[in-house]
DNA sequence: AGCCAGGCTCTCG
DNA sequence: CGAGAGCATGGC
């Protein structure tokens, strides 16, 4: 019997769901998906496995969401409270924008994009370890190949919740991933090196010498990046992105990436090619945003062609 | 065909 | 130490 539990959530404004949950489109609709105005994805809460859908009931300037959970099992209050933390944590829902914006105004390039993408929030993923390994497979390869790489991860390894209408797939577990085997992590397309780095890093969160989520709440961002740097397979740039993607460390700024570093160029030096030191150097005036303002050029790029 | 793509490790000299 | 090779897949 199908269990259907409704929550309405009021975001911290400006928040804009649509285009936030844009760069869902694209998505695989067995994982996680934006289409006509609703998002899902399958949420873990206390092991189970439930479906969230996400609508938006509000405006940009008062934003409201309807969030309805779908499974088998019944839903207890302490399972709705964990999917309300996990969709805040998803969209970015509690934070508040407006002292990037102000902060911004004295940047009129990006004074410009935040008009122009006013309530956009940068996403994260419901656990630090999902980041990770995405950062860890999206090493050095382009991205289209390294998404298609994720989702046969996630299909092979995930858990599967199965409703009547479909069959859906949550990230795996870092105990699925510690036992599987470097050949089957392989037959999802990875190196045999990444292979290793994903089992590698699962196994230390399961023998408890890595604890991910707690060192999200470390304060200095620099100690975080020493201590993921310190793990084989990950350096700057992999440490980095797990911040921003994964621990809402929306400071940290992944000079070293590519995209980002054309993005920069294209909006900064007129499609002049820069290091990653000039990167980092232009990226001061973005304060505690770094991170933040580098997905707003980023989503820039991918929506308009012609801010300048 | 071959080169490169949101890096990193390992091996040489 | 610093430089250079090697790696996975798929698009160009």
């Amino acid at each position: 019997m199908l269990t259907t539990t409704k929550m309405a959530f009021k975001p911290i404004p400006p928040f804009d769901f649509e285009l936030s949950a844009t760069i869902f489109s694209d998505g695989d609709s067995q994982i996680r998906k934006y289409e006509k105005g609703r998002f899902w994805q399958v949420i873990s809460v206390h092991s189970k496995l439930l479906l969230a859908i996400v609508t938006s009931t509000g405006t940009v300037n008062d934003p409201e969401l309807l969030v309805k959970l779908e499974s088998y099992e019944k839903t207890s209050r302490s399972d709705k409270e964990r999917a309300e933390e996990i969709i805040y944590t998803l969209f970015n829902l509690d934070f508040d924008l407006k002292p990037f914006y102000e902060q911004s105004k004295t940047d009129s390039v990006m004074a410009q994009l935040t008009r122009k993408l006013r309530g956009l929030k940068s996403p994260t993923t419901p656990t630090v370890f999902e980041a990770l390994i995405d950062s860890i497979v999206e090493q050095q390869i382009s991205l289209n190949i390294a998404n298609k790489m994720e989702e046969r991860l996630i299909k092979t390894f995930g858990g599967v919740l199965s409703l009547d209408k479909g069959v859906y797939y949550a990230f795996p577990t870092p105990q699925k991933l510690a036992s599987a085997s470097v050949h089957k992590l392989r037959s999802c397309g990875l190196s045999q090196r990444k292979a290793e780095y994903i089992r590698d890093v699962s196994k230390m969160i399961i023998d408890g010498k890595l604890n991910l989520e707690k060192l999200k709440d470390h304060e200095d961002a620099n100690d975080i990046i020493t201590e993921l740097d310190r793990i084989r397979g990950i350096g700057t740039w992999t440490a980095e992105l797990t911040m921003v993607r994964g621990m809402q460390k929306l400071e940290a700024f992944p000079a070293d990436d590519l995209g980002l570093r054309r993005v920069i160029a294209r909006y900064y030096s007129n499609d002049r090619e820069i290091s990653s030191e000039e990167a980092r150097r232009i990226a001061e005036r973005w304060g505690k945003w770094k991170g933040l303002a580098g997905f707003y050029l980023i989503m820039a790029a991918a929506t308009d062609a012609h801010i300048r």
